[in-house]
DNA sequence: CTGAAAGCGCTAACAC
DNA sequence: GTGTTAGCGCTTTCAG
């Protein structure tokens, strides 16, 4: 039969089973000092009134919640999700959970009060799985001054004093171009995200340090800014192939724009990558199935999520405190060159004679 | 200067303010009963102190958190993202927090010890919003039964004693297949979900019923069990074809299977939509740009985010207990057709003969 | 208007 | 082994 009351509380279960809370308090937290045969009477009882320990409760004396403070922003797109996703089973697997506060705006000023909602729940750590955009880092930096609870940074520009666990765009950019550039592409443009972003910046420098090393030179028109949507692929790819004619690839910062940006050579006669090699990054699934497929770069978020989140217990399990100053981390995960069709211009020559006779 | 130490309690404040601490309380709960001055100087400690009230505390002895349980499944996909998105920001604008759960499995049978530790931080509603898949349902509602609190469920087949906020799912596929027949489609076929999907049943049997009462026969042939997957799309489409050789429209019970069926029938030279027309379901971003541009059937899961937020934290707050059975909500939001170029038959014929000429 | 006392559900420290 | 006492940080009586 279901207990259909309300909530019952360890005086409740002590009081049924004849004994003191306090038994009852050892035998729910597995302590050896109690008889066999109280601990099942203890147990009985448990089982029968479906008696769950307050959390609550044991927060307040304990002073650690077992909860984790999670912050993301554009949970809308995929890449912030997936994010989330590898911290959620992350954190469930340590034992933790999860409480979730979503930025509505990438740099809001509304970062005070969710500091201090995860201090009030007493938080044992924070996530903060923002992407640095304008000065948002600036302004989390002040406002976790005061904050004594360990903190971990995702896709951010590692620091003194912070520690942060990121995918390396700059690498990643770097394999890109090279990729493209040993595929033989001579004039290689570049579609950049939006330069408040410390991403797009990372993957557009990376671009440019690549061509001046191969001594090629770089000028403002080979690029244009973007702003990671669909519909802006379209633009940037038309701006770019009026301002910088001879280009004969394109490094692009996301798939999404560089899914839209194919579409729009192949609608305007531009064969991919027979007249223009196109890389993306990210490895959205969509990305496989396009036609033609799009080399891309991958980056594997999941790994970031599980690094930070086991970085941050490690410090809160090592009962750290703010008083003595911590050792940082900087976790950089390298990123993989997932080489589909979109690049492969030495092959597509071939096809192109093939495809005229 | 900041303060460093550890966090200030209610007690602190009270001896620098020289006051008892039931008068702190009153100032920060914002009672009436505080002379201006008591108030003011209250207030100068604990802006001084930054003092943050323990939120635990006032679980514990309000038997409130303020807080709600969210369990979702398949973030890493862009559905449930931008629901929980919009739970989020729901949430957080009633003034609560949100306590994240994620299923790693959609039919798992880790249902008791979610509600468990649910229980355990006294949430004070549950939102479920994993996909009806299976018989998952049937162990939730098992599950929830000595659960007293508030729960809704999100995307669900509405049924007896439970709180059901949902897309028309139903209409969705109604439209989507009366759309094509008024385009002129004769032989509509579907590429569907995975059958023990509830959604995907919803959006088959509108199909079929559609059909139907337009004297049109289905035969088991018609039609073809796709994962939601892109690979899955060009799979279906491939089996269709074969099976169906006079299929002239495919209504595909979601975007992205859609968009590789699209794919797939341009590489083999079925044109779309002059041969073969689409329509699919849920209008992801990629689906504006995609080319042809794809006809599909809008979800607004924001909106349905907000009402079941809306719906659990009306419940809450009317003091409602388990015990007085309650009246539950069936909340069902009807979706949106947007029509572009993949499903344009009428229009269609005449861009063919033009094109042929 | 303000304070003292009691207690939310649990555990740490000590007694027996 | 087991019970008693005290108290985590706050709010709710109820006096004054």
């Amino acid at each position: 039969m279901r207990q259909k009351t309300s909530r019952s509380t360890i005086k409740e279960v002590a009081l049924a089973a004849g004994v003191s809370t306090q038994t009852v308090s050892r035998v729910i937290n597995e302590r050896p000092d109690v008889s066999p045969e109280t601990r099942k009477r203890v147990q009985e009882v448990i089982d029968q009134l479906a008696y769950r320990p307050s959390a609550v409760a044991r927060s307040l004396i304990r002073q650690r919640s077992h909860t984790l403070g999670v912050v993301t922003a554009g949970l809308k797109y995929i890449g912030p999700s997936r994010i989330l996703s590898g911290i959620a089973s992350a954190v469930e697997e340590a034992g933790y959970s999860l409480l979730l506060k979503e930025l509505s705006d990438f740099d809001t000023k509304e970062i005070e009060p969710i500091f201090e909602a995860f201090i009030s729940r007493h938080v044992d750590g924070i996530i903060w799985a923002v992407p640095e955009v304008g000065d948002n880092r600036t302004w989390v930096k002040e406002a976790s001054l005061d904050v004594e609870i360990p903190l971990v940074y995702l896709t951010m520009q590692a620091q003194e004093n912070i520690s942060v666990v990121s995918v390396d765009n700059y690498l990643g950019g770097k394999m890109a171009v090279s990729h493209l550039l040993e595929q033989g592409f001579k004039h290689i443009g570049h579609i950049s995200g939006p330069l408040d972003w410390w991403e797009a910046r990372q993957r557009m420098t990376a671009w440019k340090d690549v061509l001046n090393e191969n001594g090629i030179k770089v000028k403002d028109e080979h690029s244009v800014e973007g702003d990671w949507s669909l519909s802006s692929g379209i633009e940037a790819t038309k701006k770019l192939l009026n301002q910088y004619p001879d280009v004969d690839a394109i490094f692009v910062a996301n798939d999404q724009m560089a899914l839209s940006a194919i579409q729009y050579l192949r609608q305007n006669g531009r064969r991919v990558p027979e007249d223009i090699g196109i890389v993306g990054f990210d490895d959205i699934p969509e990305s496989e199935f396009f036609f033609p497929p799009l080399t891309t770069i991958q980056q594997d978020q999941n790994t970031v999520a599980k690094l930070a989140v086991e970085d941050i217990i490690k410090t809160i399990e090592s009962g750290w405190h703010k008083l003595e100053p911590k050792e940082p981390q900087t976790i950089i995960v390298p990123p993989t060159l997932v080489v589909r069709q979109s690049s492969l211009h030495l092959r597509g020559i071939h096809e192109k004679e093939v495809e005229i006779k």
